[in-house]
DNA sequence: CCAATTCTGGACTAGCAAGTCCAAAATACT
DNA sequence: AGTATTTTGGACTTGCTAGTCCAGAATTGG
């Protein structure tokens, strides 16, 4: 599909405003309807830029979003290399998702996809950058004798990656951040062991 | 509403038989006519015996999950009185989502059933009571010794939550179960450190 | 045994939402 | 300028699904 420049306005009005109606009070199950009155665009156009309909539609918006999840956590995500830098990065986690509260654009998104290949593309690409930026910071701090070599780089991003994971979604569920500190908390103190 | 036996029989019938098509291969979206044909009744029957109608249907049978997830972690769950009970207590974790692999159950119902007030009260009193367990092992190791005074029961409690519901939620989306395991790893070992 | 209640089957309604189609307007290209 | 291409609007179709309604069968209770 060759887009001009107006056509490529049109696209990302659509992206943008179908990921800003994810974010406001009530996404709920969005429909096309919905991106409609939000985007002032119509039937034709979601059709012409989305020509897989529906689901393209969200997955464009979908891997929007997973790429904001990293950008939100910079720099802090990509300089783990003390432990300053490691409490930094938690209170940005934890600012993040207390400012966002139970909604999660992201989430949302992921239940209205369901699980087709494309979703799980987006979610796996996503926890293996996340996991590698984690790792590697381990990584720098064993090298610096700042963690013991009997954690494994790799298993300590795995772990940090469901306990967010899970806080995030335990927030989500009953809007209680307690258990993302709690576990964000004990695994850097593990790391510190 | 008055139950003879028979429709005792067949509410229940009903809920078994739309938990276990959650739990088959693909739930997707479950309709009203998915259960009917599962457990052979008719739209009378679904509305005669759950008046609210799909929803209240939902929340039952994730009612009925909900107690499940619980009881299939004991006795293990209850007993957390030693390093080796923690131990297979974790496995016994690991072995049952590795069982269910991608599918959950529960997981699927929460994202149909949404952000409903009952739904939310449901995970709450599930999470509740799962991490009272926890606490309370947790405190137990400590009277005895085994864990140092300087960790919290609770904290640490919400951490293993948090960090159970991240290692599923993985799993669920990427059908890899190293997160789940280095999670508990890293949540033990940092109780024993 | 009879009346009241509960249970069951299934046709029917209403509404919503994805996707189609086409013609007209705007824009690009040479 | 004139033709080709892209962009836009919106009516229309199609299919699905929650929920309604009611009549008849089964069961209960006195």
């Amino acid at each position: 599909m060759v887009l001009t420049t107006k056509g490529r306005a049109t696209r990302d009005r659509i992206i943008e405003g179908a990921a800003e109606h994810l974010r406001s009070a009530e996404p709920g199950d969005m429909t096309l309807d919905d991106v409609r009155a939000i985007t002032a665009t119509s039937k034709g156009q979601l059709f012409h830029y989305f020509p897989g309909g529906k689901e393209e539609l969200l997955l464009a918006v979908a891997q929007h979003e997973a790429d904001r999840v990293l950008t939100d956590q910079q720099p802090h995500l990509a300089t783990l290399t003390s432990w300053g830098a490691w409490e930094r990065w938690r209170d940005a986690v934890v600012a993040r998702y207390r400012a966002q509260g139970a909604l999660c654009p992201l989430g949302s998104l992921m239940t209205q996809v369901g699980t087709t290949p494309g979703a799980a593309e987006i979610v796996s690409a996503l926890l293996a950058q996340w996991g590698g930026h984690i790792a590697s910071g381990v990584r720098q701090m064993r090298q610096a004798g700042l963690v013991r070599s009997g954690i494994s780089p790799e298993q300590a991003a795995a772990a940090f990656i469901a306990g967010i994971q899970g806080g995030v979604q335990v927030l989500r569920s009953t809007g209680r951040i307690d258990h993302l500190e709690a576990v964000l908390d004990a695994l850097i103190d593990h790391l510190r062991s």
